[in-house]
RNA sequence: GGCCCGUUCGUCUAGCGGUUAGGACAUCGCCCUCUCAAGGCGAAGAUCACCAGUUCGAAUCUGGUACGGGCUACCA
């Protein structure tokens, strides 16, 4: 909650143009969002492309665009602005420099000269007489920063390194989700903040930029958490306040181990594919690792936006369950209105197929209306209603071999569809209910089960042995259709 | 190797010194029923990783062990 003495917090999703929105990242993004939109804060989207090797205008485009599909509306960053701006790390290389500068100056970093294969070495080295340290060996610590200063001019190959304080001691993280976390000052080594081509590194720019941005609340995944002591060193070389930070736990496949390629689909933008709602695919990621009460799983995002908090964040790891999400996703069909399936649903999706023209919904709402009423229980995803309702569309339906045989070929078939024929010929009005009222009767006077009857019928009108409900049904085909099929399986 | 984090039903989780350890998904059964779903009801499923300790009392606090994960880059 803001109050007076604690400004809106601000917050970042920072994601790497390096490949498409993963459903860690994505999950990320969302606890920060939810937590700035709970929070009256700030959210900002940030793209860290430092390593132009791996990072495209592609990427970005493609996670920009799974960031609006999920709904993630951003305060600031790119295609929207904002005070802090640029929110492109390759766009920003100018103030890296400068600040990496101003350390050089004031003693707080040095030009390193060590060749990789010197390092390399030294950590060969290290590792020989078991030293537990073993990051850089400070060797070009000693130089002088005047001679340093002429060989790096002189264009001399080097990086420039933090010089973090000998007595610097113990550093201390507080963590909004794990509590105060120690590291020993022993461990933190003189790391890399400017590579030999001059690109300023990951540990530096997110510190350079989480400061410039002001940002009050680091939200971001676990694996970064080892990162932070280094980070809050550069604060710390730079005079500056760190934020505060809440890791966050990983998001893992089935075997516990990182989700990965290994597991199946995990880009947001496979999930959206295969037809799942974005609105329940927020409401499941935001469940992984977070809870509202422990007893609710239907959470949509005016809850989130409204209830999300940092301190309910759990602190293990979570298995991504596509059985739970599937289930949350039938949720949130069957949610929908029968007009709001029909339009959001319905439409789109049987236009996809060609079963139906563009527009087809609006020009016959009562019809689509009925068939979203039969539909929605029985689809899990959106494409479902393809398969279920194709039998309604053409003249003929194609009969499953195996449906026939069942049911069509079976003592007493041809007299059911004579019954239901000579039923349905007069039949008016031709709905649901009337279609139904005048089926009953005839399994009793064929003296047939009912399942024959009426499987008998289902086949040679919907194909299937599995259908939705048969009055409906027949209601939606019309009784020409109702009637012609009839006589297709009769012969 | 060193450092850091984590560990409650198969899975997601609730729990924050005293509970029959609660809910959800999945599973199974029953009901509904012309099929398939949906829905309703119910069952099963967790010696709270393990071992010590603190305490009248511990899933909850402390220490250790095991296992899993992360970091240890001129990747982010």
């Amino acid at each position: 909650m803001p109050t007076p003495s604690s400004p809106a917090p601000r917050v970042r999703f920072a994601p790497s143009p390096t490949g498409k929105l993963h459903v860690g990242g994505a999950r990320t993004a969302i606890f920060n969002w939810a937590f700035a939109r709970a929070s009256g804060g700030t959210f900002v989207l940030r793209i860290e492309d430092t390593d132009p090797e791996r990072s495209t205008e592609e990427n970005e485009q493609v996670i920009i665009r799974a960031m609006r599909w999920l709904g993630l509306d951003w305060d600031e960053g790119p295609e929207v602005g904002g005070a802090f701006g640029p929110y492109r790390q390759s766009e920003r290389f100018a103030r890296y420099d400068e600040l990496v500068e101003r350390l050089l100056s004031e003693g707080k970093a040095y030009y390193c000269f060590c060749s990789p294969e010197k390092l390399e070495a030294d950590r060969e080295a290290a590792r020989a007489r078991k030293d537990p340290f073993q990051g850089y060996q400070r060797t070009c610590r000693s130089i002088d920063p005047a001679e340093a200063k002429a060989r790096a001019a002189a264009g001399e190959p080097c990086v420039v390194r933090l010089k973090v304080p000998l007595d610097r001691g113990d550093v201390h993280v507080h963590d909004l989700i794990h509590g105060d976390v120690t590291f020993n000052a022993k461990e933190l080594d003189d790391f890399v903040i400017r590579r030999t081509d001059g690109t300023p590194t990951y540990n530096f720019c997110v510190v350079a930029d989480d400061a410039a941005m002001k940002i009050t609340h680091v939200v971001r995944g676990d694996d970064h958490l080892s990162n932070t002591p280094r980070q809050v060193l550069v604060y710390e070389a730079l005079g500056l306040e760190p934020p505060l930070f809440a890791h966050v736990p990983m998001i893992c496949g089935p075997d516990s181990k990182k989700l990965s390629k290994r597991h199946g689909a995990t880009s947001v933008e496979e999930w959206r594919d295969e037809g799942y709602d974005p609105e329940a695919f927020v409401n499941y990621l935001a469940l992984l690792g977070w809870s509202l009460d422990g007893e609710t799983t239907v959470v949509p995002r005016e809850v989130l936006c409204r209830e999300f908090s940092l301190e309910r964040i759990s602190k293990n790891p979570a298995v991504f369950d596509p059985k739970k999400l599937l289930w949350l996703n039938a949720e949130y069909l069957q949610a929908k209105t029968d007009d709001e399936f029909a339009r959001e649903v319905l439409g789109p999706q049987l236009v996809a197929a060609g079963l139906v023209d563009e527009g087809a919904v609006e020009a016959d709402p009562t019809w689509f209306a009925l068939l979203a009423q039969i539909l929605k229980p029985r689809a899990k995803l959106a494409p479902d209603v393809v398969g279920l309702s194709r039998f309604l569309f053409g003249d003929e339906v194609a009969i499953d071999e195996k449906a026939r045989a069942k049911a069509l070929e079976k003592e007493g078939a041809k007299a059911a569809l004579e019954a239901a024929r000579a039923a349905l010929l007069e039949l008016e009005p031709f709905t649901g209910d009337e279609i139904d009222r005048a089926l009953e009767p005839l399994p009793e006077e064929l003296g047939q089960s009912k399942r024959n009857f009426y499987q008998a019928i289902r086949v040679a009108e919907t194909g299937s042995l599995a259908s939705p409900p048969l009055g409906p049904s027949l209601q939606l085909l019309g009784k020409a259709r109702v009637l012609s099929r009839l006589d297709a399986a009769m012969r």
